[in-house]
DNA sequence: CTTGGCACTCGCAGACCGGGAGTGCCAGGA
DNA sequence: TCCTGGCACTCCCGGTCTGCGAGTGCCAAG
């Protein structure tokens, strides 16, 4: 159905349209790209695919445009990850040296995809859902006040206050630190309820009670509502686009303001070695319909911590902007397993 | 200069103008405010107020619009911070209670700041040099790695991980814990300094070269570079005055991201009793200089905790915002107070 | 299957134009 | 002295019209 040069065809469009914003024609694209073949043949081309819908034009007399279906073609078969120029592999190791603190290297991580990009990114802290727990410290705040702290092996420290129906003695919170820590040292916290399911018979009977509601909050805080947490930056990249949402940039910025729809966006992401992109209305997310996503994990192999990515319109230069998603979270990757 | 009917006058052209978004002619005022005088006079008093530079027309034939120096007037003496509706007091109960933690807290009052105000919302965490100490804890994560935890009296939990030069015992860290707990607990954080003076001295010489050098980054963590966090919702609402904002709406939202910027905007505010607002040029920021912020303090009586406050166009309902403004910021200094 | 030719479509930008809102000014009246 | 009605003037706004040009679709010939 669409022999060799169609594709050419179509990668050609994508291509110009990508890089000047405006719908490409039969005459400009056969003279830029030296496809060999006259206007008259890339026209019988462009009527092809645009019968299979991969391409558009906005009206009659006019360029065409590709459609989200012309565009998942394209990446899926006429583009390659774009590698890194120099000055983007320096920018990056110059952007994150020197960030010390998890919080640090997500704040900088995010605001270079952006400016790599030129697009919105999206960096997700480590999930805690995938993380182990590297300690886990009960703080004796008052006689009926304890303040649990939980530092995970990629850095998140996550706190939480326990209000007891009891009080208790410092001897008693020793005890209960080193029961916990004793049996969640090392754990992933997906099988804290496992590591944990012994304690209340193995607990003396005098902080049992105790213990059970500590022994929840703990669990409700690390396994049930595990807090995720997502940082962003660039939106202001949005206004570059302003010919791509006429007047949609409004649902744009509201979508990114809901934690939800950015862990929707970044939550399916399992695999850091494949990068994904979601296009136009093949996003489930209502007010992101205009706009292209692509994602990757980050982490060691096979198993992400966590996901980042770039939020832009759907007219945007996805061989370059995956090379970029997929170089940072490698850095980011390798900054926390080495820290 | 100007007397009460011109005054009037700046007065009813504001309110029309912010309330249509349009240009406010002489006759469509003298009919709509009952002046009781005809159009011809209003107009005479336009002209005055004109000359005197507190409006201006954007071009021959349409109506006045406030300037900048005409919106401080009516802000400094035509109009009264509005009271809340009692649908507006409802909101706010039913939107912050059940908020536990700081975090929550924080979250919850800046969407609900952008919800009422229909701005973009701004809240600074309290802010740590206004914040004393509840309780310092000092976990041995290793043998040469300690944690700090720092728990301040409105809630704020920061941590910072200490690589040490030597190794210490458990036995040394209760020591340390001892000696900064009994020093700094209840201790405003600016005089951390002062109480921790002696502390060198007092330490068992085998501990000292440690304590110092632990010492030096509590003092760091805590005094010298305070991390101030900053929470913003509603960038969305920005879309709404695409008419206030031509093509400046990049400058204000790149603006927004730059936290230092923030900062700047609510750092200046130190009682929470007194709303401020700083009207377009006024604003010192690039990129905020066709935008206005009305921002307040919160906490207790005297000295706040930190700032919060909303940024949008010129043309803002400055009465209805300060109003929403200040009891946004009641309400979240009774919270932290309570708790 | 490709190509050149050709008629056709249609958006775009500029020109033109009338209506209307608003202004500034002035002269008369309280 | 201040207010008011009248009036000429300005100038934006929206609509219509028009020519241009880019681009298309189709067809017949190579």
């Amino acid at each position: 159905m669409l022999d060799d040069r169609k594709l050419e065809v179509l990668r050609a469009i994508v291509e110009d349209f990508v890089s000047t914003t405006e719908p490409v024609g039969s005459k400009s694209l056969a003279e830029r790209h030296g496809l060999g073949v006259s206007p008259a043949t890339v026209r019988n081309d462009m009527a092809a695919l645009e019968d299979e819908g991969y391409i558009t034009h906005p009206h009659t007399s006019a360029g065409r445009i590709p459609t989200d279906k012309g565009y998942r073609l394209f990446v899926d078969q006429l583009s390659s990850v774009k590698p890194l120029s120099p000055a983007e592999r320096r920018a990056i190791q110059s952007f994150l040296e020197g960030a010390v603190d998890l919080d640090e290297i997500v704040r900088r991580s995010v605001r270079l995809l952006a400016q790599l990009t030129r697009q919105v990114a999206v960096v997700q802290y480590p999930s805690l859902s995938r993380s182990s727990v590297r300690h886990l410290e009960i703080v004796h705040l008052a006689p009926n006040r304890l303040l649990l702290v939980l530092i995970t092996d990629t850095g998140r420290v996550e706190q939480r206050v326990v209000e007891l129906p009891t009080t208790l003695t410092d001897d008693d919170v020793a005890t209960l630190r080193q029961m916990f820590g004793s049996r969640l040292h090392g754990a992933r916290l997906v099988d804290a309820p496992a590591a944990l399911a012994d304690l209340p018979d193995a607990a003396p009977p005098a902080i049992r009670p105790v213990l059970t509601s500590v022994m929840s909050v703990v669990l409700e805080t690390l396994v049930d509502q595990p807090e995720e947490r997502i940082a962003i930056a660039g939106t202001a990249n949005l206004t570059r686009h302003s010919l791509d949402f006429p007047h949609t940039l409004r649902p744009v910025l509201e979508a990114l303001e809901e934690q939800v729809v950015l862990l929707k966006l970044l939550g399916e992401v399992n695999d850091p070695t494949t990068v994904h992109v979601k296009i136009g209305e093949e996003n489930n997310v209502e007010g992101l319909r205009s706009t292209s996503v692509v994602t990757v994990g980050y982490g060691p192999d096979g198993s992400a911590y966590g996901g980042l990515g770039v939020v832009g319109p759907t007219r945007m230069d996805y061989a370059g902007n995956m090379g970029q998603v997929r170089a940072v979270a490698r850095y980011v990757g390798e900054l926390l397993a080495g820290s």
